[in-house]
DNA sequence: CATATGGCTGTATTTTTATACAGACGGAGA
DNA sequence: TCTCCGTCTGTATAAAAATACAGCCATATG
């Protein structure tokens, strides 16, 4: 006998893919139905070794974690990748941007959906936000300048 | 100030993905450098909020987490997916599939590496597994069948 | 056969994460 | 202004997961 962990592993692989696992001790009780009696410490070592991570939706194989994550992460990198420099006037902010990075620096703040944007405008090294007010354009400043790690060039009001 | 948080989660993303951060105590380590001190509560309330989830290799955006799973992962779907039965012959073990199912099955198989099999051959609907004995072809059908949650449609010696 | 080795598991415990609860703060509206 | 509400956070605790350690069993080796 030394295929009971080879047909534990494709039952939690069932398990996990059919149904919603929100912990171990779940597991084993799902487990244990299918006259599968393991413990705790078992199937830590199970779920390790299957590669299968917990997610709010129950335990996932890395693979398939294909889900959105939140857009500011996209924008995070974006902003680390992309922004030179921040130039506020009045309820506009311009962002700039090596060659050809305003396009999808733009994108992805789209995608954030910021409440303060009213649109945005790309150029090639040049990004136009426009927000309806002054201190919406303050406050989606700050919020962008929070993702920023770095220091920037200038950023003259 | 409304912002403290948004700032806080833009530095919790740029840090996952620049080093490898494995728990949360580390992670407020690094905030704290940064000026940022917060508990560990609010920080496992940030994970969840920017859908960060904790893999081997630290916190992962969901969305980036294209690793391959445990090969037996992609061979567990490719069996839900295509087997149709199993047919045991001897050394040999034959799975039927529909359609052009056959080779991706074989694919997923092959890549599982089972220590039994000596080698595989796929055409279009049938895929043939050799082993060198018959009992290493029990075993593996054993392991294969430990995959499958489904009656199959016929297995006769 | 006797001993050694490696894989697998359980027990007991530690480590890590999640959450119940309450307080602080700011904004909206009377 | 005062009160209500919702957001955010910390403290304390509960829940969940990981692991140190030991034992068991099968196989390998002399």
């Amino acid at each position: 006998m030394g295929s009971a962990k080879t047909f534990r592993h494709g039952q939690i692989l069932r398990l996990v893919t059919s149904e919603r696992i929100s912990n171990q001790a779940d597991l084993r009780r799902r487990l244990s139905v299918q006259r599968l009696r393991v413990t705790q410490a078992t199937l830590s070592r199970d779920l390790q070794e299957l590669k299968l991570v917990k997610t709010p939706e129950g335990y996932r194989p890395a693979s398939t974690l294909v889900e959105e994550a939140a857009p500011t992460a996209a924008l995070a990198r974006a902003l680390g990748e992309f922004l030179l420099d921040i130039r506020p006037a009045g309820n506009l902010l311009v962002l700039k941007t090596p060659p050809s990075g305003a396009q999808p620096l733009a994108a992805a703040v789209d995608a954030a959906k910021f409440p303060e944007t009213a649109g945005t405008i790309a150029g090639d090294d040049t990004v136009l936000i426009i927000t309806p007010t002054k201190r919406q354009r303050e406050s989606l400043q700050q919020k962008i300048e929070s993702f920023v790690g770095r220091p920037l060039r200038s950023r003259a009001s």
